[in-house]
DNA sequence: ACGTCGCATGGGG
DNA sequence: ACCCCATGCGACG
């Protein structure tokens, strides 16, 4: 255990005794919490050596320090004390259970903090944490342990409710705490009040640093990021740290107090020191009130798993952890073993036989049957059982928990490659964009934008993502945890685990494999407060807290662009004089970023240097970064779906009245005039879009006019050759033919005079090749040239067109596919 | 061929 | 080295 408390560890011992003994330092406290807790829940008073633990189910949650040095349970509110006492057996004693609740306790105003510096001048940390306006159900929903990133953030945690205000522990820690009230209400049915607290804390770099307790366990990122993505984010600025303190190189931090979920030890003591922790129930008090219902009866939390794939699948074999089905399963002899009764959530009982298969000289234990149970529960791998008993009567329940955290990863996923830093395929189409290094509007995306940047395979890797597991990103912290920095950038087959163990065998990538390769240093390192918004300012006890609506930003802002060429582009605007500099596609910019840093054109190296871009093409090239945020936050883009934001960095037009931007029409689809150029034989999505709708509206319109000869035949009108027409729309300012296939078919007869083709034609066209037809309509593109350039240095021909990545053509596909099949 | 059963294998802690 | 356990796989019906 010693590994989790790296630098400080060697105070541990002092700080048990503090724990249980003293009434002193919170902070201390939590500390201990921090690193006792992860062994077996159970701790022992180094004083009296006596083991703590609080045998009151509902408890686990929550102490309260008292004044006198006594320590509280919340729950049952015995008062306990660090005395020797002969009763181990009797629970009288609280010790905390609180083994995953720094990883629960939330902010809800700090979100970036940035410590001012040990008078060195430093300024370069700053942490960033988005908002945290979670609700009870996504509080629900995780599950979480809290350990501090061994060597890279030492921090220590508070979670006492009753302490507000600030102060300074023996060991210069200092502690401030601002109460809020968050309006979410815990098990108990009290409003939640979340704590703030800001602590002193430092690197292993020995550099001090400001952080809340949330940046301790990245993997809370991750699967609480959904939450995240509104603002406001705060950035707060401490006073200048006294050197007295910082040369304690202690580590403190800050927390929150919330209801959480809270894994719970094992409550038999014959089995207290050896179930490991990965099975401990994480059911929360309100889990356990539905299981039991209205009833009385106490429910008593046994274990958990997380169900692998092979548990989740057909064969309808579940595997038992063999501690838990020994503990508290009935003992069996015989390998048949027992039916056994077990009653889900709804009440409904199951029946499975509890049986083992000799093993290696060992036992394997199942539950065989479960099938069923398992469907009507629509679990799958990656989600978790848990096994629970109802006291006095002995029966067993099981509960489940579902990995909430999928659906996040996978968007999280997305936005992360929409925003990758190195896009890693040539541009498919024509006009997409990727606000890369732009707002970061998670921060899943963002560490996995980061871990994309140093190992790109990671992005095949993750296409095959179905579902990410809950559990893993437990191993994953852990892992990371006991990974020396220097290894964290090694490429590391051992990481590509998934479900919360061990198997390579499991197809399922978890997160794990999206493990950080950045500490949470060097990622805050990477963030900056966004550059468009004044922050507003709150002042709490005497700290400053800077305020955005907007996520911070990472790195510098770039836009990336690709043209038909496939040469790929970055761009980004100085600093100072706040010209677009074309830099190379690769490169990573700081967050302030000026003309002298140009080190990849001389000529543009200074302020002075002209504009690289016309005006209009700078509008161009803000247009689809400012189409791209919209895309990334469609519920700003006046109910955009899915479905047309496959295009997301089409320019907006108003070529036709029901355009909305988003809109993924060809009119829309296009270009603004004037800009880029597609050649025949392009592939891109416009282009194979304009190519598929064309061929649609053909094939429509021979439908149509099948269906008008078969009318017709009916009068008998048999000469009559039919006519239908197609109507392409006068281009813009060139002057050039461009194809409206919005036209709706009754304007076509409005626009009769136009062009006649006939139904022989028609067949024609509607299977050749778009260009032989534009060809022999004397058009030779979709989409008509650009304006010369008025920069001294054009821009090339085919406009900066941005690209879109693997994932992005796959939803354009997808979203081609299903306006094809709508039209 | 296919599903089930019982065990075997082997990765990983 | 030992144990756990995810899942592979042969035998069987």
């Amino acid at each position: 255990m010693n590994d989790l408390c790296g630098a400080s560890l060697a105070a541990a011992g002092d700080y048990k005794k503090v724990l249980y003994c003293s009434s002193t330092a919170y902070e201390q406290l939590a500390f201990c919490e921090l690193f006792h807790l992860v062994d077996t829940g159970w701790r022992d008073c180094t004083s009296c050596g006596k083991q703590l633990h609080c045998g009151c189910i509902a408890s686990s949650a929550f102490i309260e320090l008292l004044e006198d040095g006594g320590v509280s349970c919340v729950s049952c509110s015995n008062s306990l004390r660090c005395e020797p006492s002969t009763s181990e057996d009797k629970p009288e004693e609280c010790g905390v259970s609180v083994e995953n609740s720094v990883g629960e306790m939330r902010s809800s105003s700090i979100k970036m903090l940035k410590h001012s510096g040990d008078g060195t001048g430093d300024d370069g940390q700053k942490f960033f944490l988005p908002s945290d306006n979670e609700d009870a159900s996504t509080s629900q929903m995780k599950q979480e342990e809290s350990l501090p990133p061994k060597g890279e953030i030492q921090t220590m945690s508070t979670s006492i409710s009753t302490f507000n205000g600030t102060s300074e522990s023996a060991h210069g820690t200092k502690v401030i705490k601002h109460r809020e009230n968050t309006g979410v209400k815990d098990a108990y049915g009290s409003l939640v009040q979340t704590d703030l607290t800001i602590g002193l804390a430092s690197s292993s770099s020995g550099k001090p640093v400001f952080l809340p307790s949330m940046a301790v366990e990245e993997s809370e990122l991750n699967k609480s990021y959904s939450s995240f993505q509104q603002g406001p984010w705060s950035r707060h600025v401490l006073p200048k740290v006294p050197k007295s303190i910082l040369a304690q190189g202690f580590d403190a931090n800050a927390s929150m107090n919330s209801q959480i979920r809270v894994a719970r030890p094992p409550v038999e003591g014959r089995i207290k020191n050896q179930l490991l922790p990965r099975y401990w129930p994480r059911i929360t008090e309100q889990e356990l009130q539905q299981i039991s219902g209205d009833s009385n009866a106490t429910v008593v939390p046994l274990f958990e798993k997380v169900l692998s794939a092979s548990d989740a699948g057909r064969i309808g074999r579940l595997v038992l952890p063999k501690a838990c089905a020994e503990a508290y399963f009935p003992p069996i002899s015989q390998p048949e073993g027992l039916p056994l009764r077990i009653q889900d959530v709804k009440g409904k009982e199951w029946l499975f036989q509890f049986r083992f298969w000799p093993n290696n000289n060992s036992r394997m234990y199942v539950l065989e049957g479960v099938t069923p149970c398992i469907q009507s529960m629509q679990l799958k791998a990656g989600d978790t059982v848990t096994f629970s008993r109802m006291e006095p009567e002995g029966k067993l329940l099981m509960g489940f928990r579902k990995a909430s955290i999928s659906a996040s990863m996978q968007d999280s996923r997305i936005a992360a490659i929409h925003s990758g830093v190195f896009p890693s395929e040539p541009s498919l189409s024509g006009v997409n964009t990727i606000g890369n290094l732009s707002h970061m509007s998670d921060y899943s995306g963002l560490l996995q934008t980061l871990k994309r940047n140093t190992d790109s395979h990671l992005n095949a890797l993750s296409t095959n993502m179905n579902s990410p597991i809950g559990d893993a990103s437990r191993h994953a912290t852990e892992k990371l945890r006991s990974k020396s920095r220097v290894d964290s950038f090694q490429p590391d087959k051992k990481r590509s685990r998934n479900i919360g163990s061990k198997s390579k065998r499991l197809l399922i990538e978890s997160q794990d494999a999206l493990e950080l390769k950045y500490t949470w240093e060097e990622l805050q390192d990477m963030l900056s407060p966004p550059t468009t918004l004044k922050p507003s300012t709150v002042t709490i006890e005497d700290h400053e807290f800077e305020e955005y609506g907007e996520p911070p930003v990472f790195g510098k802002g770039s836009i990336f662009t690709a043209r038909l060429s496939g040469e790929q582009e970055q761009w980004a605007q100085c600093d100072n004089c706040s010209k677009w500099r074309r830099l190379p596609v690769d490169v990573l910019l700081p967050a302030k970023w000026t003309c002298q840093e140009n080190v990849w054109d001389q000529s543009r190296s200074v302020c002075l240097a002209p504009d690289e871009l016309s005006p209009r093409e700078l509008e161009y090239l803000l247009g689809l970064a400012k189409e791209f945020q919209k895309w990334r936050r469609p519920d700003q883009s006046h109910g955009a779906t899915r479905d047309n934001l496959n295009e997301p960095s089409i320019a907006a037009t108003t070529k036709h009245p029901r355009h909305r931007p988003g809109c993924s029409c060809i009119v829309c689809s296009q270009p603004p005039s004037g800009k880029g150029k597609h050649k025949p034989n392009c592939t891109c999505n416009v282009c194979m879009t304009v190519k598929r709708r064309f061929k649609t509206l053909m094939l429509r319109k021979q439908q149509r006019q099948a269906e008008r000869e078969a009318e017709i035949a009916e009068k008998n009108q048999l000469k009559l050759e039919t006519e239908i027409e197609i109507g392409f729309a006068e281009s813009r300012s060139s002057g050039k033919g461009q194809l409206d296939l919005n036209i709706h078919p009754r304007r076509l007869q409005d626009n009769h005079a136009k062009s006649h083709v006939s139904m022989m034609s028609l067949l024609q066209a509607a299977n050749q090749p778009l260009e032989i037809y534009m060809k022999q309509n004397g058009l030779t593109s979709l989409i008509s040239e650009p304006q010369a350039s008025s920069g001294s240095q054009p821009l090339p021909q085919d406009i900066p067109t941005v690209q879109a990545d693997r994932q992005g053509n796959e939803e354009e596909r997808q979203g081609l596919d299903e306006n094809q099949n709508s039209s």
